[in-house]
DNA sequence: CATGCGATATAAAACGTTTCCAATTGGAAA
DNA sequence: TTTCCAATTGGAAACGTTTTATATCGCATG
């Protein structure tokens, strides 16, 4: 009953030919002539062949599948990616293999190996930072690897990304437009570069180049979560010179944000105005709507896989660094001008 | 460079030994002599040998890869269920494909094919209706099929699921409870069995329960989105009698629901209360927070994944349609009592 | 009618493991 | 010493494809 353990050998027998015509219908290769190809079409419906692809891949080296290592699936901004990736990938005949790595070096080194080890032909990494380790491990990787919203740190691995560092100053110059001389900055972690370096490094400038001074305390370290902007923005509410604008790294942050707020009886956007970062499906979800970056999380994903294929493929690749556009979005959090 | 093409020959050689001598090693065989062991372990380490898992898979019939067919990666929901299902697998040493079928009948059919043809050894299916069709494949696949989040249908396959009926039966309980007469069920499309008989059938029972009737209009479909519940609701409100508890079949869909409500200038849970249900982590992301019925989506993937690996060691399986125990968890959009 | 050539088709060798079965080894018992 | 059995090890056949080198076919050409 079960379609399986009917091999090439047995259609090439049923149909009167060899296995290697066989094959090449099956891979479409033109090299058959017409009645031939019909025949062997036949037997293969009739028996209700299907190839084995673990087979094809050790013959062939190639398995038409590449390896996806994500630092948490569950995470929206992740699982978006993660579809953009699924999605062009399928469109070109490959399927994924997801891996969650906590953003943990060891699990991410291990994942790789595991990937490596059963021939993937290519790989997609995510993650906040890139450790020393792993690059050496990629470096050593006989299979190409592209970064997805991951900065490559000066290492010349593809990489799809935003001009983070623009976003951020964007986003600080939208509010000081709004007429703040302090601007509140609540951020992920510094340790990882796109943080650490490019968002500060745009908040700061866009400070900078408004003639503002920057302040040490208007900077709260939050972990990409609501209950952690919530907690930052508490915190920050307790001073007196506490700053009217806010700058979250995150949409979900930027939520917790306003409702500390909100819940210490101010208003968002009168008393307090608020723009997030990424543009996920929260932005939408609250009241007042969240103005924020527009990160294309599912385009960068998409984009990094279609890179991918070009490289598999050895097509022309024009630029491997690539930095898709982002804007911001505006909406309720932020007053009108 | 690359610690590729060096295979178990080469180490054999190195090690003077006979390849299956090494693959005893590689494989954790215990019938080889300690020194040998360390000899083949050292060749191992120093040709960076490492094991190439297709031909493996060739050979063994065995990939230590499952299939996993979602409908959609990026719904928060599904999500959360893929890395309870990742977790597991990583436990046990497979990994995933993960492929989306935007619960698209044909899609499903072609991914599952797919995944056959590359031999995972298993299948974890998430989808909102089974065609028939589909289940049609099942019947014919060679390897276990466990549906997570899914309601079997009466066929007979291996299922991880809650009550769903009781469940809608306790949030419309609880609703009445507060002394409501009527009460609105904002649901997920009726064609997926889990709304249409399920949850529907236990808002029914409840309203039956109490003696209270009813009545169509009290009934909106929407289609899991926040989009979907604000419109809904909007509709609702329109009515003269418009019922002021609401039981929304998703949190995402309370979402809207509630936000509904709040531009209408009302109170939640003053004027109104609402429950949703699934408890993402949305569920505290508003204000209120939202009470809503407890559906543990890692768990169901994790236990699903773990009821898988016991079906392909051939452990004993108690009961083949799991059914995870749920709760309410009561926040702010309810009244306390 | 032999020749030659492109178009098709075949045979057989990889691909890198696992695994069955046979062979060898080592040491305790006789 | 021999003998024997259990513990190790080795040899070689799968596993189901792709692919390369080789053969065959059909037919136009001289």
């Amino acid at each position: 009953m079960n379609s399986n353990n009917v091999t090439i050998y047995d259609v090439a027998r049923e149909a009167g030919v060899s296995m290697a015509t066989v094959s090449r219908v099956v891979n479409g290769n033109p090299n058959v002539k017409p009645t031939t190809r019909k025949k062997v079409q036949d037997a293969i419906d009739r028996l209700g062949y299907r190839p084995n692809a673990v087979a094809r891949g050790l013959a062939s080296k190639k398995t038409t599948t590449v390896g996806v290592i994500v630092p948490d699936i569950s995470n929206i901004f992740f699982a978006d990616l993660a579809r953009g990736i699924e999605d062009v990938a399928t469109m070109y005949k490959y399927n994924i293999i997801l891996g969650n790595s906590d953003s943990n070096r060891d699990k991410e080194i291990h994942l790789l190996n595991t990937l490596l080890g059963k021939q993937v032909d290519g790989i997609i990494f995510m993650g906040g930072r890139l450790h020393e380790d792993l690059v050496d491990e990629f470096k050593k990787s006989p299979v190409p690897i592209v970064l997805a919203a991951t900065l490559n740190q000066g290492y010349d691995l593809p990489a799809v990304n935003i001009d983070y560092e623009q976003a951020a100053y964007d986003a600080t110059e939208m509010l000081i437009g709004h007429g703040h001389k302090q601007v509140g900055f609540i951020t992920g972690p510094l340790e990882q570069q796109i943080n650490g370096e490019k968002k500060f490094a745009g908040y700061r400038r866009a400070l900078e180049d408004a003639g503002l001074p920057f302040q040490e305390n208007d900077v709260i370290l939050g972990n990409y979560t609501y209950a952690s902007g919530l907690e930052a923005m508490q915190k920050m509410l307790e001073r007196d010179d506490c700053p009217k604008a806010i700058f979250a790294g995150t949409d979900e942050m930027a939520l917790g944000v306003i409702h500390a707020i909100q819940d210490a009886g101010f208003s968002v956007p009168n008393d307090f105005e608020v723009v997030g970062h990424d543009n996920t499906r929260l932005a939408t979800m609250i009241r007042p709507k969240l103005t924020t970056v527009v990160q294309p999380m599912y385009d960068i994903g998409a984009v990094a896989m279609r890179l991918l294929t070009k490289i598999l493929n050895a097509e022309e690749v024009e630029e491997k660094n690539v930095v898709l556009p982002h804007r911001i979005e505006r909406r309720d959090s932020l007053r009108n001008d």
